[in-house]
DNA sequence: CCGATCCCTGGGAAATCTTCCCGATCGGCC
DNA sequence: GGCCGATCGGGAAGATTTCCCAGGGATCGG
């Protein structure tokens, strides 16, 4: 097999720049193709094709998971790692289930990264250590996040309330009277324990249920 | 004078070294001292004395601006380029409140940080384009953030509220009249076009006035 | 000094929302 | 079948929101 083709996106061209030059110093490393926003990257894939794709999450636009379902819509073979500053186990989780193959955090050490590329250039799955930790002692913990106590229809009502919406349009949304909308509201609360709708949505942050910037 | 030497402070070991790589390509330019976390930028800025202090704001532990403020109070003639992603003129404000000489955005092209590397070196201030062009429009249209609408109380108000504190709890930190604060919480909510709570803490957030992660 | 204006503070009253309790249905599971 | 939890909503008492209003204080131009 030749060189290892590779399309890196980030919207930061100085970042990109300090990953090129980590990425090309692996021989047999080559960066194909460079994109900034969710629409580049996806245009970009479809004429360059590499073999992976190396992406940041918070991108203009779109956000980095919307990339991901786009070019995976489009080649179900694409091998995506997502390489992003969010240490949090829930983006991971969404980001594997917009169909990355790896993610790794940009804390992680230079090695971490190059190892996680070659991993899943070779078909595999990469984690970075530190969310893989997070993960495992969620599940050992049986309560990483507070979430797990809520119902899904109540963590969905949750989300579209944490988002801004008012409770009469979710309840339009869903087809539901605005009284059920109400009555979940209430139940959420006590639930999570938040006095607060504030409380509330910072809540919803901080479990991933919601995204602060723009979006994964 | 003799090379000018510089301090990078950013918690993304790979993204320093994009810095890095970025700096030293200047001649007559030297990193000397690379820092993690606030404390660390404050131990290293005491032992280094570099020219110039290249930071940013999203760090581990106490935040960016933090370091800065401990920085400026050891050294009040110490230059400090704030280096960051956030674009957000209320961010930029904060930074040269706490004592920057200039703040860039990663967004900006490498040759914007050179140039604003080289006049703050030089005592000068620099402000990238974009915050700089919103700034400028927030001057010009009196509304860039929606936050220049509210009355100094009215924002503190909302601060509050929006990091998670209930109406009650409000009015007895500011000793006033829960009433008070319900009437201020409606009259936020029209002036800021927010049918929600929720609306409004991402407001806030958007604004700056409350930090999502850490601070900076 | 005077009026205009804006900020800060709160009362009143009607409309709305929250909360708590309750019943109903439906699908799993033992 | 019986039990349980998830989902969906009504009812009523209590709390909140909203809108309107008002007085005091500060500032500013005339």
């Amino acid at each position: 097999m030749t060189a290892l083709s590779i399309m890196l996106v980030d919207d930061h061209p100085i970042v990109r720049e300090g990953y090129r030059r980590l990425i090309e110093r692996q021989p047999g490393h080559r960066v194909v193709a460079e994109a900034e926003t969710a629409a580049e990257a996806y245009r970009l894939f479809k004429s360059a094709t590499p073999d992976l794709t190396v992406m940041d999450l918070s991108l203009p636009g779109a956000g980095g998971l919307e990339a991901i379902r786009h070019i995976r819509q489009w080649d179900r073979t694409a091998r995506i790692l997502v390489f992003t500053m969010h240490q949090s186990a829930p983006f991971a989780l969404k980001a594997f289930e917009a169909g990355a193959s790896g993610y790794v955090t940009k804390t992680s050490p230079p090695e971490e990264l190059i190892r996680a590329i070659d991993t899943v250039a070779r078909g595999g799955r990469a984690l970075s250590a530190d969310i893989a930790a997070d993960l495992a002692a969620e599940r050992l913990t049986r309560r990483g996040g507070p979430l797990d106590e809520l119902a899904p229809r109540e963590a969905e009502i949750l989300r579209m309330f944490a988002s801004g919406q008012a409770a009469e349009e979710i309840a339009e949304a869903l087809c539901l009277s605005l009284k059920t909308i109400q009555n979940y509201h209430s139940q959420i609360k006590a639930k999570l324990g938040a006095r607060t709708d504030a409380h509330l949505v910072w809540l919803a942050i901080a479990e991933g249920l919601v995204l602060d910037r723009r979006e994964p």
